[in-house]
RNA sequence: UGGGGCGUCGCCAAGCGGUAAGGCACCGGAUUUUGAUUCCGGCAUUCCCAGGUUCGAUCCCUGGCGCCCCAGCCA
């Protein structure tokens, strides 16, 4: 009993697979992400990477990058590039197993000769729009095409010179000869190969033809002894004709299809419709925007790939249509970094303290913790002077009930370093609170009272002259509305208009200075902070607010 | 009113005929020099609805209801 394993989280995909290495189905498992290179990867992919590769991972089996290329004129270069690194820096490594279904392209052309050789496969010459009205509806069988039943040598002639590139795009197509009438509308003579003049990303402009989806994908799979094809549920549609081609072609192996609900998340948006329109309207800075659900976006909002896997382990796999809270996302950032972040001091909304009983020109140094609770994260030492800032928020003129930060008369730790008294305010012809005067309690020094009377409230704060000035900037969800697609009204008019805000001189304790580049820590009171790796600069890093801390405060 | 899928706590999600796991959220309370963390405790007499089979049904049957997907020479 006691040396049980921590179980792995049940799910019907699992179970599969178990059973299917129970029975001796499978000796080993072979599983694959397959996106196509025509767009970055995003959180929804993230669960299909952690799915596959988590599978691989936990039964001992394999998982392949395979590109689904077969369509060059969405697909380039640069998608493939990034999508392999997302897929390593999620921590996922598919060793030597990089394919691309292009690499296929000679054995699908030959398989598809083989099709028409069976009397199986035609080449067709209606238009699109013809095919389209031959093709029937949700309700009504359609009718077969006139090319039909021609001749296999005619089809074979024609399909070769389709190859050759004698024919301009769309001017034919070859079709499967299946059931016009099939119920399944998949099933109604797909389409196998259509003509494009386009060079490819991978393969050059070695093609002229190419293949569908469903022409390449399920043979790739057998090609490449995939045993547990998984997909999303608006694929089961197409599992018969998978199988149609796995049933009439001579391929070495037989995959599975397997289907999950994909994922969606609340505040945000997943197609990659709409990413795009987010980019090119310059509504977000770029797909590496911190505030996209681009894993470049979420990488360089402050993420960790622990937790983004974290999180995806926790939402589950299942068939039934699901919307995952952000809160569950931000959740699971927190507790990551509530592990490993070392803590620092910084004030993003400056308010000037003077300490008028402190001697002038006097600089203390105290040690502070990088982590209460993790003493081998050792300390750093931070400097004191008469002169601090505060945050705005933490002195109210009139508190309510209940606030125990600075307010007159009141007392509050200054975390680290001494108990202060707020002794008065300095107004500007506005009215505006623009300096406060506070007296310290020299027996405190550190913060404890001499005479152990309990100080409530603690609160961080920076020296004037021993502080780093930056830029920090404060994300928050990109909409407002929990599901911006909803209804078929426009998303755009959910856009959150503060889901960024720049802060241009926040202070941040002397110790900041050095941060590198993509280096996380938990601004004390505030919040997880990402050192931005493409605005900092020697000496001045530029933060990202990762997530706030939980505030029960502010809530109420 | 063609085909496919789904419906268990606010959000996910186990369960596979034997009397409702777990996580997140939420609500209490304890500790706390982060109103954080941590820690304890609470949180579905009930599984979309209605019938039926059974000693017994969330799990089987029948009939409803609701939601999602499919008519690209996209994937």
């Amino acid at each position: 009993m006691s040396t049980e394993t921590a179980p792995i989280a049940a799910n019907f995909l699992r179970t599969i697979v178990e059973e299917d290495l129970k029975s001796g189905k499978h000796q080993t498992i072979v599983t694959r992400f397959p996106p196509e290179p025509n767009g970055y990867l995003h959180i929804g992919h993230a669960k299909s990477i952690c799915i596959n590769f988590g599978l691989a991972r936990d039964f001992g089996g394999r998982c392949h990058l395979r590109f689904d290329d077969t369509n060059p004129v969405k697909e380039e270069m640069e998608y493939i590039e990034s999508i392999k690194e997302s897929v390593t820096w999620l921590g996922f490594d598919w060793g030597k197993h990089l394919y691309y279904a292009s690499d296929y392209f000679e054995q699908l052309y030959q398989w598809a000769e083989f099709l028409i050789q069976q009397g199986k496969a035609y080449v067709e010459e209606l238009t699109a729009d013809e095919i389209r009205a031959h093709r029937g509806t949700l309700t009504e069988a359609g009718r077969e095409s006139p090319w039909r039943n021609r001749p296999v040598e005619e089809n074979l002639e024609l399909f070769r010179r389709m190859r050759a590139g004698e024919f301009p795009d769309g001017a034919r197509v070859l079709r499967a000869k299946i059931d016009m009438a099939s119920p399944n509308i998949n099933l109604r003579d797909p389409v196998l190969y259509r003509i494009l003049h386009a060079p490819h990303p991978h393969v050059g402009d070695a093609w002229k033809i190419y293949p569908m989806y469903d022409f390449a994908h399920g043979q790739s799979d057998a090609i490449e002894g995939i045993t547990h094809s998984i997909c999303t549920l608006e694929f089961e549609d197409h599992k018969p004709l998978y199988e149609w081609f796995l049933d009439n072609l001579p391929v070495p192996a037989r995959p599975r299809q397997y289907e999950f609900a994909r994922l969606n998340l609340t505040y945000t948006v997943m197609s990659k419709r709409k990413l795009h329109e987010l980019v090119t309207s310059r509504t977000v800075s770029g797909w590496d925007d911190p505030r996209m659900p681009t894993l470049m976006g979420i990488r360089r909002r402050g993420y960790t790939p622990e937790a983004v896997r974290a999180f995806c382990e926790l939402i589950g796999v299942g068939r039934s249509d699901s919307w995952i809270d952000m809160s569950i996302m931000e959740e699971c950032v927190r507790s990551d970094l509530n592990e490993r972040a070392p803590r620092a001091m910084a004030v993003l909304r400056p308010l000037k303290v003077v300490i008028t009983n402190y001697p002038e020109g006097q600089v203390e140094q105290f040690e502070a913790a990088n982590h209460p609770q993790r003493p081998e994260m050792g300390s750093r030492m931070v400097s004191f002077s008469r002169e601090i800032y505060i945050e705005e928020d933490d002195f109210m003129e009139e508190p309510p009930k209940g606030f125990f930060r600075l307010a007159p008369g009141v007392e509050v730790r200054l975390r680290y370093a001494y108990i202060v008294r707020c002794t008065g305010v300095v107004k500007d012809a506005n009215g505006n609170v623009v300096e406060m005067h506070c007296e310290y309690d020299p027996a405190s020094r550190g913060g404890s009272a001499a005479d152990g009377r309990k100080i409530k409230g603690t609160i961080h704060w920076v020296s004037t002259s021993h502080c780093v000035d930056t830029e920090v900037r404060l994300f928050d969800r990109l909409f407002n509305d929990p599901n911006p697609d909803r209804g078929g009204a426009d998303y755009r008019q959910f856009l959150n208009p503060r889901s960024v805000e720049v802060l241009p001189a926040a202070k941040l304790e002397a110790s900041l200075a050095g941060a590198d580049p993509e280096s996380r820590f938990q601004f004390e009171r505030q919040g997880y902070f990402h050192s931005d790796p493409v605005d900092s600069t020697p000496g001045k890093p530029v933060f990202n607010r990762i997530v706030t801390l939980k505030d029960t405060w502010t809530k109420k």
